[in-house]
DNA sequence: AACGGAGACGGGTCA
DNA sequence: CGTCTCCGTT
């Protein structure tokens, strides 16, 4: 029998402990049955992290275990980082951080450290990316005589990161796993790939945990080692684990048994990358005895915002069941708004939000969440036309950028001399004049003396195999190696970073582009060497890099944030905007045609987690006409509308935008574009009276009533700058650089150097 | 090494 | 329709 958190062991008098103290029943259910196996079911801003970070203090703080005997594992970096700085701010200073907090990759990347030569590796291999991984499945595929157009590189990768999903080694693959590629040869590339990791000492995402899983099933020492650490096991996002996590967290709690496993079914996204909703469902037949919690009071959302959302995820079949409830009330309905076509839905949005700005509303805490990413243009063209501020998450992370690519390149190459991928990334860039011709020379001399290519380069270079020039070029090259070798002992890796892009000649190849583009490639450089300061040896960067690497710039400007449902997981909004509710946009083409129920029921719950993501007010919109491809569509309004219940909704219909109609019931002869808004969705050039009518009116199709709010929006938002002038040279965010020809107010008419004439605000560019 | 034309593709994403 | 990648040409 647990202590009861009303007086802990460490407690004087009975005094509720901070960790406890505002945990309803349910959530301190959770905390304090800490002996076996539990299944938390959380439903969406139910205070799931506060549960589990108290359960971590409680184990803490009543000496149940120290922090290094605790396992924590999440999904994403944030999470883990969120996590920790709750924890400690529970514990205050006692706890020296957990060790074993983290992702699961970053968990199996430390661990593989200390187990590297089980698996036939170094203790400091590089971790690969998908694009190194690519790169080096073509290498594999052009030596083996196949054709990758035929049997392209990237459904290769995909077929291994999947088997690496569910533990899967090569030699594992049955006869089904195995006919997909080429003919049956995929397991021949799986093995092959597999070897030319092991020979440049790196391992990808994947080997990350199967590598682990594999010393854990052969090395029995070790996973007792690791059963015996382990006194407690949570897992957040347990609906989110692959096959092979599961078979880790099995291995690892078969002995104690105490793993607490928080999660949500209603919440499962993630099925297309390897997720099995079936893990939490089946969890307590796994763990028999499994003690369930439920946690259903939510603390985020209006009664009409959780009746909107539950209504809707009702509808599905599978289901473990949860109902959320709260006890504020008050709130405005959901709102479900109908527009004639994407352009006006963006406009439509776009005055809501500078209406709740004038509110007072701060845009921090606006969101707009699409299905699609290529949703989200639409916004960015509007938003920048009416001069709102932005961003968009998501699309290019800061690590995949080529500049950024380069630079850990060198680091690399640096750290582990054997990282070929590395090398050859790099020893041409700065351009040297190295071409194709040295690079085959090089891979020649390396395959002969089966030394990695930096070090088969070196000798090269010491010989007559190549011209005069490039050997000096090459010497040159691998003597700065050296002394940044050398530096890397003494230097942090900050300064070893900005030696290397000045002895390199890369920042003055960028200086000397004078783009907008280029600007921006020097600042990005400049960030990730402000990011390394943090980091005492080269070793610890890059094992963060590979691992982690956000990108958040620093711009405190207040924005809006535009971003993918997906992306949106786990946050919460004031004020949220849900555009595209139309059939083929949301649900998506590729869930209806493929997948079945099952991928139906996960477009439910994708809907369910975007609705869910609203504290105060959600938007709804579908537009009758979509441009897909190039092509005009009409379109319906998304089945999940129709699923919304009515009692949570309100509807509107714009003067142009008759499909919400659709709903109402209203009779066609009543609705002018009754046609539209029923006609099915088609994709093959159909030339309908709604694609007529759109191209002929195009944005005129918009009321007056709407023109003029925008174009008060436009002029009235800021006093004009003074110090732009007609003639000045400017610089913009998204256009670069440009010369200004008009002004009106706050608008600026600018040739930009590369974008052509556009029309921008005037808050939007800086002086040049 | 830089450019241009042909052709493929067009869903969400974490480490 | 637009973007990206690859390949061949200059």
């Amino acid at each position: 029998m647990p202590p009861s958190p009303l007086a802990p062991e460490h407690a004087d008098d009975g005094e509720i402990p901070l960790y406890a103290a505002r945990l309803n029943a349910p959530q301190r259910e959770a905390v304090l049955t800490t002996e076996g196996p539990v299944l938390m079911l959380a439903g969406a801003g139910t205070g799931k992290t506060a549960a589990l970070t108290a359960r971590l203090a409680h184990l803490v703080a009543t000496r149940r275990a120290w922090p290094s005997e605790i396992l924590c594992v999440t999904f994403t970096n944030k999470a883990a980082r969120e996590m920790r700085e709750r924890v400690a701010h529970h514990l205050g200073e006692a706890v020296e951080g957990m060790p074993w907090l983290g992702t699961f990759h970053s968990i199996g990347a430390k661990m593989l450290r200390r187990h590297a030569e089980l698996v036939g590796l170094q203790s400091n291999y590089t971790i690969i990316d998908t694009d190194d991984q690519l790169r080096l499945l073509k290498q594999l595929i052009a030596d083996n005589d196949l054709d990758e157009k035929r049997w392209p590189a990237r459904q290769l990768a995909g077929l291994i990161d999947r088997w690496k999903n569910k533990g899967l080694n090569p030699e594992d693959l049955d006869a089904v796993e195995n006919e997909g590629y080429a003919n049956g040869r995929g397991q021949q590339f799986y093995r092959l790939y597999q070897d030319r990791l092991k020979a440049l000492n790196a391992c990808d995402f994947g080997d990350l945990l199967l590598h682990m899983l594999n010393v854990f099933r052969r090395e029995r020492d070790v996973l007792a080692h690791y059963q015996q650490r382990f006194k407690y096991i949570l897992v957040d996002e347990y609906q989110d684990t692959n096959q092979v996590q599961y078979l880790w967290l099995r291995l690892l709690a078969q002995e104690r048994k105490n793993i607490c496993v928080v999660g949500d079914d209603d919440q499962s996204i993630y099925s297309w990358r390897g997720a099995e909703v079936a893990n939490i469902l089946r969890f307590e037949k796994d763990f028999p005895g499994a003690h369930v919690v439920r946690l259903e009071q939510n603390y985020r959302s209006t009664p009409h915002i959780l009746g909107a959302a539950s209504g809707l995820i009702d509808a599905n079949s599978q289901r473990l069941g949860k109902s959320l409830w709260t006890e504020v009330d008050g709130g405005d309905k959901v709102r479900v708004i109908g527009v004639w076509d994407a352009p006006e839905e963006a406009r439509r949005v776009g005055e809501e939000i500078e209406r709740l700005e004038r509110e007072g509303a701060p845009l921090d805490r606006i969101a707009i969440l699409v299905r699609a990413q290529y949703q989200t243009r639409e916004f960015e063209d509007r938003f920048i036309q009416i001069g709102l501020n932005y961003r968009i998450v998501g699309g290019f992370r800061f690590y995949e950028r080529a500049e950024i690519r380069d630079a850990l390149a060198y680091l690399r190459v640096i750290a582990q001399p054997q990282d070929d991928l590395a090398f050859e990334r790099i020893y041409n860039q700065p351009k040297r004049g190295l071409g194709a011709k040295t690079l085959e020379k090089m891979h020649q001399h390396a395959r002969r003396t089966g030394l990695p290519l930096a070090a088969a380069t070196l000798q090269l270079a010491d010989s007559d195999e190549l011209p005069a020039r490039a050997a000096n070029t090459i010497g040159g090259l691998m003597r700065q190696f050296l002394a940044w070798r050398e530096q890397a002992e003494k230097a942090t890796p900050a300064e070893l970073l900005r030696t290397v892009l000045e002895e390199t000649g890369y920042n003055a190849m960028l200086q000397a582009e004078k783009t907008a583009e280029a600007s921006g490639r020097l600042e990005n450089l400049s960030e990730l060497a402000r990011a390394m300061e943090e980091y005492e040896t080269l070793g610890d960067f890059l094992e963060h890099v590979s691992l982690v690497m956000d990108n958040e710039a620093g711009d405190d400007r207040e924005k809006v944030t535009i971003m993918t449902i997906h992306a949106a997981k786990g946050l919460e909004f004031d004020n949220v905007f849900l555009p595209g509710w139309e059939e083929g946009v949301f649900p998506s083409q590729r869930a209806l045609d493929e997948g079945g129920l099952a991928s139906l029921e996960e477009e439910r719950r994708l809907a369910y987690v975007a609705i869910t993501r609203a504290r105060r007010r959600c938007t709804i919109l579908h537009a009758a006409n979509r441009r897909i491809y190039g092509q005009w569509t009409s379109s319906i309004p998304s089945r999940f509308v129709g699923e919304l219940p009515a009692d949570h909704v309100e509807e509107e219909t714009t003067l142009t935008g008759g499909a919400s109609l659709w709903r109402a019931g209203m009779s066609e002869r009543e609705d002018p574009f009754a046609h539209v808004a029923t006609s099915r969705p088609e994709r093959s050039g159909s030339r309908g009276p709604g694609w007529q009518r759109a191209l002929s009116t195009g944005y005129d199709a918009t009321p007056r009533r709407v023109r003029e709010t925008t174009r008060s929006a436009a002029s009235f938002a800021a006093k004009p700058r003074t110090d732009v002038t007609v003639g000045q040279r400017v610089f913009h965010d998204k256009f670069g650089y440009g010369t200004v020809t008009g002004q009106e107010g706050n608008r600026l008419e600018i040739a930009f150097e590369q974008a052509g004439t556009k029309r921008v605000i005037d808050s939007f560019v800086t002086l040049a």
